[in-house]
DNA sequence: CTGACCCTGAGG
DNA sequence: CCTCAGGGTCAG
């Protein structure tokens, strides 16, 4: 559920309030959260802890924090690795780059909420709680020096956290929104840009759609093509460009191809503008606060709802295992 | 490129 | 009780 617009929300509370802060704790309250940690929990402190977080980042969906050496409560230094020349020093004041990078994904029903000192609730048993208890689903959490904390939130589990080790990204651009530079996370790597990347390169991402004779939708969702797009901004950005999810890639004209990312561009733009989309709690900001974007959406989850464009009856169909929404007059088959 | 899998909770 | 929802990954 959430997606680019979802996850910058995300990035953007994260950022504000916890960029310079060392992390001193680390709570996994379930260790199906960090499946994608290589030596498990142990790795995961042992890069963690100490670290002082330098910048929050997204590239897609894919969020991940950029850590330096932080200073410890008794001065002394954290200690990583730090792959030979992949990082010189851009870290802050009192630290070099660790080489790791924290990598976070939300799945399906994944949060990253802060909470201050103030409302921490008093520790209940583990993840066991009332329904209306926000945190039911906490996962792992991440102490802060100053008495806040990062949880991972995430009721399906389809998310996580894992540290990977930073590479240079091979155009020597930005990483990703929020990056200080061109180093990126290796399980990140295979990530394209997205569209509200300022590095992105669109008319090419129009021609290797193009070159490919997969239906469209499917070429919208494969993030190695293009990020950040899911079920929910591939069907309005269709919606948007009246291009029917089943046109093969080979079937668009330059032109169309081009417009179609633009298009959803603009509708990731505008979903982000109003906080993102949610259609319940379960995708909130980090301080559980949901977007207004539902209410704009113009196909998805609409069946049966007049197109806003033309008033014929949006229909729904099974489409590469998920479901399509589209309206049948105003999205022609190309 | 399709489908199974990872999961849980809502809804039929 | 069964099915469905869905992002990413990986086997086939």
């Amino acid at each position: 559920m959430p997606e680019l617009p979802e996850v910058e929300v995300v990035r953007r509370g994260l950022a504000e309030r916890s960029v310079g802060r060392t992390i001193t704790g680390l709570e996994v309250l379930d260790a199906r959260s960090l499946r994608r940690q290589s030596g498990g929990e142990g790795r995961l402190r042992a890069v963690l802890l100490g670290a002082r977080i330098s910048a929050v980042v997204r590239r897609g969906k894919f969020l991940w924090l950029r850590l330096a050496d932080g200073t410890t409560a008794d001065g002394t230094t954290a200690d990583g690795p730090t792959p030979d020349g992949a990082v010189s020093d851009g870290g802050g004041p009192d630290g070099a780059e660790t080489g790791e990078a924290l990598m976070a994904h939300l799945g399906m029903s994944g949060q990253l909420r802060l909470t201050t000192g103030e409302s921490l609730t008093p520790a209940r048993g583990a993840s066991e709680g009332p329904a209306s208890d926000p945190l039911r689903h906490r996962r792992v959490s991440l102490s802060l020096e100053d008495g806040s904390r990062i949880d991972l939130v995430d009721q399906r589990l389809f998310g996580g956290l894992w540290a990977s080790p930073l590479v240079p990204a091979p155009d020597g651009l930005p990483a990703g929104e929020g990056s200080p530079d061109a180093l990126l996370p290796e399980a990140a790597a295979h990530v394209a840009r997205d569209l509200l990347d300022p590095a992105i390169d669109l008319p090419e991402v129009a021609r290797r759609m193009r070159a490919r004779r997969a239906p469209v939708k499917a070429l919208l969702l494969d993030q190695a093509l293009v990020s950040g797009i899911g079920n929910i901004y591939a069907d309005e950005g269709l919606w948007a460009a009246r291009v029917r999810d089943d046109t093969p890639g080979t079937a668009l004209s330059q032109r169309t191809a081009h417009a179609l990312l633009r298009e959803t561009a603009a509708v990731m733009r505008r979903a982000l503008a109003v906080g993102g989309t949610s259609f319940d709690a379960l995708y909130v900001n980090v301080d559980g606060r949901s977007g207004y974007f539902a209410r704009s959406l113009a196909a998805y989850g609409k069946e049966g709802e007049p197109c806003p464009r033309c008033g014929t009856a949006i229909r729904r169909r099974a489409f590469a295992g998920r479901s399509s929404h589209f309206c049948p007059r105003c999205q022609r088959a190309r």
